[in-house]
DNA sequence: CCAGACGTTGTT
DNA sequence: GTCTGG
DNA sequence: CCAGACGTTGTT
DNA sequence: GTCTGG
């Protein structure tokens, strides 16, 4: 599962990554959680990228009350194509989300509290997590939402966790953000674990527990007993 | 036909 | 919106 | 994901 | 215990 995560990167650096000519205004994020606005980049109707903030946790556009399910959060990439809450979105509103690690939190046996890590790529760098969005909306109010799709753990971060968030290498974002409809065996096929040798995982402080810290603190390694 | 659900995770 | 359950 | 709240009435 | 807020 993917719960929380990270995005310090620049805006001149998303640009790049991304083949963006604009960002909205980015401030560095150490723990952004569900519920807040983050940045995804989507295509136009006429095919051209571009980026913009939505609100994690996916709103189905024929929900009645436009409140935030915790559980729409992320989407099983085994039945993405097909459960209501994601198929249409899965079928023309896929996303890239722009993030550089997220955050696990393994159970410590004998221990009621849990260890918090860091994940990413091995050199930290900025990647993309396979990701939908939707669009809801009812008199003048709209509101845009996305999910970021999970999948099995890898032999890396099965040693946390049983799953983690899908992430994208650089040379499958087209395919991913402009597949046809119909193409589902495609677009499934990049829905899988990333390469465990890719990437790193160490154990962090439980300051990144609470929504509100916010801070360089959050990503900093700790011996896993002083959780 | 209409009503009601539509999601994921972890824990029990 | 669309499918399942009654 | 975790943290934090969770309620009504009457009186001042 | 369970829901809401971040």
């Amino acid at each position: 599962m993917c719960g929380r995560y990270s995005l310090r990167a620049e805006e001149g650096r998303i640009m790049r990554q991304f083949e963006l000519y604009q960002t909205p205004r980015l401030i560095r994020r150490y723990n952004i959680a569900p519920s807040q606005s983050i940045p995804i980049v989507r295509l136009t109707p006429d095919g051209q990228r571009e980026c913009v903030m939505v609100r994690w946790g996916l709103l189905p556009s024929w929900s009645k009350e436009p409140k935030t399910d915790y559980s729409t959060i992320n989407a099983r990439a085994e039945t993405v194509a097909t459960k209501p809450a994601f198929r249409t979105a899965f079928r023309s509103r896929r996303c890239l989300i722009p993030a550089d690690g997220y955050y696990e939190w393994a159970v410590r046996p004998g221990s009621k509290t849990k260890q918090p890590y860091y994940i990413g790529l091995q050199d930290g760098e900025m990647f993309a997590f396979a990701g939908l969005w939707e669009r809801w909306q009812r008199e003048d109010t709209v509101i845009e939402s996305c999910t970021i799709i999970v999948t099995e753990a890898n032999e890396l971060t099965r040693t946390i966790h049983d799953r983690m968030p899908v992430i994208l290498g650089e040379r499958d974002y087209a395919s991913w953000l402009s597949a046809a409809a119909r193409q589902t065996e495609l677009l499934q096929s990049l829905l899988k674990p990333f390469p465990s040798e890719r990437m790193r995982a160490y154990p962090v402080s439980t300051a990144v527990n609470s929504p509100r810290n916010d801070s360089e603190t959050c990503i900093k390694a700790v011996d896993e007993e002083s959780g």
